[in-house]
RNA sequence: GCCGGCUUAGCUCAAUUGGCAGAGCAACUGAUUUGUAAUCAGUAGGUUGUAGGUUCGAUUCCUAUAGCUGGCACCA
């Protein structure tokens, strides 16, 4: 197929490509602004660009509010333009021409007065807008798209400008990919951590406690065996632990700079008239016992774990189930080491975590933040130089990243690894940073071997990052159906008759518990098909039956959870079985 | 925080134009003793988020507020 690009050129693509979605989703957009324009003559344009599963445009409809049945109304207009098979027409103009054209229009007018290169515009029937393309050559390939949904968005991403009213929609070649995307949509409702977290009572959120997770029994046990793992994998990579507390007093956060930079961000309080704060980050805990002893060259690297209660005041608007809360566990570490080690932590760093997400299966990426364009702390050299290391710890050790450019901390560049939630959503779970200000503000330092005073560099990292938002993102990779290792309820016992098969069922309870199975038994008086059905409601992995058969050879039929088939194999090789998904985590 | 939307039983949702708040599931009680995704019957469950207002009368209309939610901004 053919798109005309902004220099006026044709060229060919592969209708199948993301190029040629993002296309169509860009021509859409401009669709969906010419019928809004009829619909609505006094809209004004701001920015309509096609996003990663669709586009979106933000208007300015002079403070009218905008319902879903207006969407249906212009989606039907949509349609009806989209009939005539207009052609779009790309053409060149001067800014003079250009500012003519908008001059009703004050978002294009400013977009107009930032450019300084070739001014094109793209227009179809009556509607004309200031555009770079590419497009399509006409709009009759716009035939299978939907409106999703309105929100609100600032111009130009700026909270200081006004709040256009932005309308979100996405447009495929054919009947059938919209239909499997909007599918895929519903699928990821069903996988919400949120929905899942109330259907499994996995955890709770108050209105009392808005942004304050409640961990259920359930929850608790998933949490527990995560951190377990965590635990044993810190203990391998050779890292201790501490616990640091969450109170601490003003003038430790007034060294450290979060009470100049972060204070709003901060739960404050007075004990005794003295102003204290609820820790938002370890570091500063953390250096404080670093610095309860004196060290020696001889001693670094020294890794040093701990599960952070930390709290920090989001703004309301930003809270999301497990992903966006006020109070968090943090897998924290801090490890201070020589300048000579650095690179070989940061290689092992990067395996570390590759180890931790691989065996859940998860997929992500990297990226490389770099200095910030100001605000940044400490010379340019010492920053080109711990970014290179940076890159070169990803490079030696194999791993791809993409670099953030001026999005690394005030104090130092970092690796961001992002995981993705089942709407596609990124969120970032693990970073390494590296350090180049609190040693110094904290005065840090080692014995290196002339007797001399070092300071020690000092990376932060944690790889889960948020146990809560990590959990939030299991549950929604798994679908709520967990590996046996980190399932609640691990086993689900139902005897066919309560007569005659209870006492073969108990003892199994009895044997799986001292195993340290989790296992629950199911004797109410229910016929077998309604407990099964509960087992694989509650998503339990293995519901076994027992009935005049497994009584009689002493053998366990199972069934795996979204699995049909029934299996009978022998009481010891079910345990072997069990203790081999536990032990290597598989999931089913 | 900002712009929209939502809030009815433990959960999922109904309730005509403003006119007696209702169902399924779960819970409880009883019967049923069950071989792979819902046995039958009954009982109980509510200050319709909260506080005001309009009205003879408010789940329904208005105002405020809280929480949730789709985005935006924010995320050290």
């Amino acid at each position: 197929m053919k798109i005309q690009l902004q220099d006026g050129s044709i060229k060919e693509i592969e209708k199948g490509s993301k190029e040629a979605f993002d296309v169509l989703n860009h021509s859409t957009s401009h669709l969906m602004a010419e019928a809004i324009s009829e619909l609505y003559p006094e809209a004004k344009f701001g920015f309509g660009p096609s996003i990663e599963e669709g586009f979106y445009y933000d208007i300015d409809f002079n403070d009218q509010v905008i319902t879903d049945d207006d969407l249906a109304k212009i989606e039907k207009k949509m349609h009806e333009i989209a009939s005539k098979g207009q052609k779009i027409i790309r053409k060149e103009v001067s800014k003079k021409e250009a500012l003519e054209i908008f001059k009703k229009n004050p978002y294009k007018v400013e977009l107009i007065n930032g450019i300084d290169s070739q001014i094109t515009i793209f227009s179809q029937g009556e509607f004309v807008d200031l555009c770079a393309g590419p497009h399509l050559l006409s709009t009759e390939p716009i035939k299978h798209f939907k409106l999703l949904n309105i929100a609100g968005a600032y111009w130009r991403g700026d909270s200081k400008n006004k709040q256009l009213t932005r309308i979100y929609g996405t447009s495929w070649y054919s009947d059938e990919e919209l239909k499997n995307y909007l599918q895929m949509v519903e699928e990821r409702k069903r996988r919400d951590h949120r929905l899942l977290g109330k259907q499994l009572d996995l955890f709770m959120i108050s209105e009392y406690g808005p942004g304050f997770p409640f961990w259920l029994p359930n929850g608790m046990t998933l949490r527990n065996n995560l951190i377990d793992f965590w635990t044993k994998q810190h203990i391998k990579y050779d890292y201790e632990f501490v616990d640091t507390p969450i109170i601490l007093s003003r003038e430790l956060w007034e060294i450290s700079g979060h009470w100049d930079h972060y204070r709003q961000n901060m739960y404050t309080l007075k004990i005794d008239d003295k102003d204290f704060a609820i820790k938002p980050m370890n570091c500063p805990g953390g250096i404080l016992v670093y610095k309860n002893s004196i060290h020696s060259y001889r001693d670094l690297p020294i890794r040093m774990a701990e599960l952070g209660h930390v709290h920090r005041h989001e703004a309301s608007g930003a809270l999301n189930g497990l992903f966006r809360v006020r109070t968090f566990t943090q897998d924290d570490a801090h490890i201070y080491c020589r300048r000579d080690q650095l690179t070989d932590e940061i290689i092992t760093l990067l395996n570390f975590y590759e180890e931790m997400y691989s065996v859940f299966g998860l997929k992500y990426s990297i990226e490389l933040s770099t200095r910030p364009e100001e605000g940044y702390i400490g010379d340019i050299e010492v920053w080109n130089q711990s970014e290179k290391i940076l890159e070169e710890a990803c490079r030696k050790s194999g791993h791809e990243f993409k670099i953030n450019p001026g999005d690394g901390a005030f104090y130092g560049p970092k690796l961001d690894f992002k995981l993705k939630d089942s709407m596609g959503r990124i969120w970032q779970c693990g970073t390494i940073q590296l350090d180049m200000n609190l040693p110094h503000r904290f005065g840090m330092y080692y014995i290196d071997e002339n007797g001399e005073k070092v300071e020690p560099i000092m990376l932060h990292r944690a790889c889960l990052g948020s146990v809560e938002r990590f959990i939030g993102i299991l549950i929604e990779h798994y679908a709520g159906a967990f590996p046996e290792w980190l399932a609640p309820v691990q086993i689900n016992i139902l005897p066919v008759n309560n007569n005659y098969h209870l006492n073969y069922a108990k003892e199994l309870k009895d044997l799986f518990k001292k195993k340290g199975y989790r296992a629950t038994l199911d004797a109410s008086e229910e016929k077998l098909g309604y407990r099964l059905r509960n087992s694989q409601v509650k998503k339990i992995p293995l519901t076994i039956v027992i009935g005049d058969n497994e009584v009689k050879d002493r053998s366990v039929t199972y069934r795996r959870y979204g699995q049909k088939d029934q299996v009978t194999i022998s009481l010891e090789e079910f345990i072997k079985m069990v203790d081999k998904d536990i032990e290597m985590k598989i999931a089913y």
